[in-house]
DNA sequence: ATCCTGATTTTTTTT
DNA sequence: AAATCAGGAT
């Protein structure tokens, strides 16, 4: 392209590229695949090519709909992308799935019978939401959680049906309840003009399907889709871009043609071997079927990865070689050996916790950065022993995830406070607030106000303003309301609405100059006597909630300066907070130490990463322990593995408190995957039987010695009574849940289930056969 | 309406 | 071990 005007700049974009890099970043229109192996420049890929695009004059800005996973990605992605370009993106979408479906939603969801202001509710809000709507049915808390039917609601959503969809399908006597309570629950939220996380998707997909006209719009403004993380886009996710770019898989079960007109120009960035969000209806066929759905669609393979020593992938690769399917890759790095991966037992959680202390302090010691050290784990809970140790040792640390800022009581009340300002119909956050602080309007006035709101179809904030109006309220409460809804009023004068806070009329109001969110949020704070009544406790925690307080009027502010215009700012704000994961405060300057879950740490790169609990029952998780699932528990811990750059530790506990009960666990499967040469233990505790493996370094969980241990025939002495129930039977004799075993005949396993009668079901790593053994008389023992 | 207490549950993972 | 919840006393 010599007459380009960019034809520097494209020389130079292209410059430092590898061949399947500039194929993928240069590729024309139509569909493109890109499967790019952990580290293999993938983020990099992404930005090159939305640069290419504008300066080859495929697209403008505007043109452009790039989605990350984490708004994080969507701001270090533009950031590259500015670098590129020398300019600002402005106009470019760039941003995750569900932002971008909120601000379309903005725009459109009054044709679904939303208004601009609608609330999102966060995963706490809608299961508070379940709770009231089975509640409501009359489900017997005591079978089923809310917990439990909000995770039924939630993947239907993902897939796309709606409750009545849902009743249809139902064929259980659980799965017909979670269908009354799915009717109420999608009843009261449209009432409430509110949207859980998963309606962000369900409902814009809507909005496609129903108008053509805004379908064709949004269709024809993005000439060019990117899709950041592809193998974990659930299905509601996969129809957005379908009926975005056109294309995509037929559906016979729905006797209809799905598949669509379009451009399909669609770039998808994905490793099926990193896919690790299933349990949030992710789906990977997704990007293994994309080339069904796109048969012309380019595939480019990165399997050159630039992060990992050679040790750190070959231990991750031997480790993924252990799933089925998938799409073959095999990493490789220029990068060489490195050190080998450091191996450790400690003997509970502390030890653990203070061998990895003990180690950051050596490596810091040695001239590392704090902030080239991450500690992962499996779940959040294990953050706080090891936090505990840092403190100790006076090391500066941030925890990702966890009790995240967003969810604090006194920051979610505060934006229960805006949320109410802004949408009059919010129940969820009227309920939230009207007596916090405490002013005297208890359970049995909230439920007055709401049933009469719901009875007369108006919404709470038009019903509470006329207290006297509501059957049952007592005086008292009357009295309190008013003061109350009085504040509220003074408050919302403040938003520049004037006239009725009435569904439709809001955007038609006439607007006074509206005040900064900073302020407003000040306003509400003071007002509401919500600080005051902090300040009274005189305690440490509640001046840790007052910080927490200002730090949000501070967010506040900072929205407050970047601003395009004050119309509706309230509702952006409220709305882009509403979205904001703690992935997205990570702080890479300053000299911490990071602590976060496997999942967390996806995408992200480390020159020293620790993973601490690899045992069994933690990491694989005890409830992920059957096939599916624990190929995904594996593809979790390849993640974990190829974060690291140059040093890969690995610890785990032999005992561990887990819901306060001590709980013993075997080292972890994923660690014996590992082949031998890679990893490095210290030898100061050999296995006991250590002489019949005469030069195996490790302890006795090598695959060495196990072998030893199963050929020393230990299993022999005396096998106990197997019987279940029998008091006097000795502890060692009834198999665990979670428990590994080793079989004289089927090598190790673990036992997935205990049975009536002595009888326990094994699942065999060998073959991953699954069988059914009598614990009293099957030659199997307990891994020691 | 609010506070207290004992029972029960929680820990996967998150936009 | 910690947090949440239901039920009952005040």
């Amino acid at each position: 392209m010599p007459e380009n005007p960019h034809a520097e700049h494209l020389q130079e974009l292209l410059e430092d590229l590898n061949e399947p890099q500039r194929e993928a970043v240069t590729h024309g229109e139509g569909p493109l695949l890109i499967l790019a192996g952990a580290g293999s420049g993938k983020t990099r890929v992404l930005a090159h090519r939305i640069a290419f695009l504008i300066y080859t004059d495929q697209a403008q800005a505007g043109e452009i709909l790039a989605i990350t996973f984490t708004n994080k990605a969507a701001s270090e992605m533009r950031e590259r992308v500015e670098r590129l370009l020398g300019r600002a993106t402005r106009g470019m979408w760039l941003m995750t799935f569900h932002a971008a479906c909120a601000r379309i939603l903005r725009a459109e969801a009054q044709r679904l019978g939303y208004t601009r202001q609608f609330t999102i509710y966060d995963q706490a809000d809608s299961r508070r939401l379940t709770k009231r709507s089975a509640d409501a049915v009359g489900v017997d808390p005591k079978r089923y959680t809310p917990a439990a039917i909000q995770n039924q609601i939630s993947a239907a959503k993902n897939l796309l049906r709606d409750a009545a969809e849902y009743r249809q399908a139902a064929a259980s006597p659980f799965e017909e309840m979670v269908a009354d309570v799915y009717d109420v629950y999608e009843r009261d939220l449209h009432r409430m003009n509110a949207m859980d996380f998963d309606d962000l998707l369900f409902r814009t997909v809507n909005v496609l399907e129903l108008f053509e006209d805004v379908r064709e719009r949004y269709a024809s403004a993005f000439a060019h889709v990117l899709v950041d993380e592809y193998q974990d886009t659930n299905h509601a996710q996969y129809r957005l871009l379908q009926l975005l770019v056109g294309g995509g898989r037929q559906e016979p079960a729905r006797g209809r043609r799905t598949s669509l007109p379009g451009h399909r120009n669609l770039a998808v960035v994905g490793d099926d071997a990193q896919s690790i969000y299933s349990f949030r209806g992710a789906d990977v066929r997704n990007i293994l079927e994309f080339q069904d759905d796109f048969p012309d669609a380019r595939v480019v393979k990165l399997e050159q990865n630039y992060r990992s020593t050679e040790t750190i992938l070959s231990a991750a690769n031997a480790v993924i070689a252990n799933n089925r399917g998938g799409i073959a890759k095999r990493l490789w790095s220029e990068l060489g050996q490195g050190e080998q991966i450091q191996l450790r037992t400690l003997e509970d959680e502390h030890a653990e916790a203070r061998f990895v202390v003990g180690e950051i302090e050596r490596l810091v010691d040695e001239g590392a950065s704090r902030a080239e050290i991450a500690v992962l784990y499996r779940t959040n809970a294990m953050s706080r022993v090891i936090e505990d140790t840092l403190v100790r040792r006076e090391i500066a640390y941030q925890v990702i995830g966890g009790t995240k800022f967003y969810e604090r009581a006194e920051v979610k009340d505060a934006i229960a406070y805006l949320s109410l300002i802004a949408n009059p119909f919010d129940v969820v956050s009227f309920t939230r607030v009207a007596n916090s602080p405490r002013r005297g309007i208890g359970q049995t006035s909230l439920a007055r106000i709401i049933s009469h709101a719901e009875a007369l179809g108006e919404s709470v904030w038009q019903v509470a303003a006329e207290p006297e109006l509501i059957p049952g309220l007592g005086a008292a409460a009357i009295k309190a309301l008013r003061r109350f809804m009085d504040t509220m009023q003074e408050l919302r004068s403040m938003t520049g609405v004037l006239g009725d806070p009435e569904r439709g009329e809001q955007a038609a109001a006439p607007r006074a100059a509206a005040a900064p969110i900073a302020d407003l949020l000040e306003a509400v704070l003071s007002h509401t006597g919500y600080v005051e009544a902090l300040e009274a406790e005189r305690t440490i925690e509640a001046q840790g909630r007052i910080e927490n307080l200002q730090q949000l009027v501070e967010v506040g502010r900072e929205f407050d300066a970047i601003a395009d215009d004050d119309e509706g700012a309230l509702d952006v704000f409220l709305q882009q907070i509403a979205l904001v994961a703690d992935a997205d405060t990570r702080s890479d300057e300053e000299g911490l130490v990071t602590l976060m879950t496997v999942h967390n740490a996806k995408g992200l790169e480390y020159p020293i990463v620790f993973i601490a609990g690899c045992e069994e029952g933690v990491f694989p998780h005890s409830r992920a322990l059957d096939e599916g699932a624990l190929e995904e528990e594996r593809r979790l811990f390849y993640v974990g593995l190829t974060r690291a750059m140059r040093q890969v530790y690995l610890s785990s506990a032999r005992r561990r408190a887990v819901f306060g009960a001590q709980a013993y666990g075997m080292r972890s499967r994923f660690v014996e995957e590992i082949p031998f040469d890679l990893l490095e233990e210290p030898q100061e505790r050999v296995f006991r039987a250590g002489a019949l493996g005469a030069g195996l370094a490790r302890t006795g969980f090598s695959n060495g010695v196990r072998a030893g241990v199963a050929a020393g025939g230990s299993w022999s002495g005396g096998s106990p009574p197997g019987r279940r129930g029998s008091e006097t039977q000795p502890a060692q004799s009834s198999f665990r849940l979670g428990e590994d075993v080793i079989h004289a005949a089927f090598g190790d396993g673990v036992v997935t289930g205990v049975e009536p009668g002595g009888v326990i079901v094994v699942r065999f790593a060998d073959d991953g056969s699954e069988r059914k053994l009598m614990a009293e008389y099957a030659p199997v023992v307990r891994r020691a």
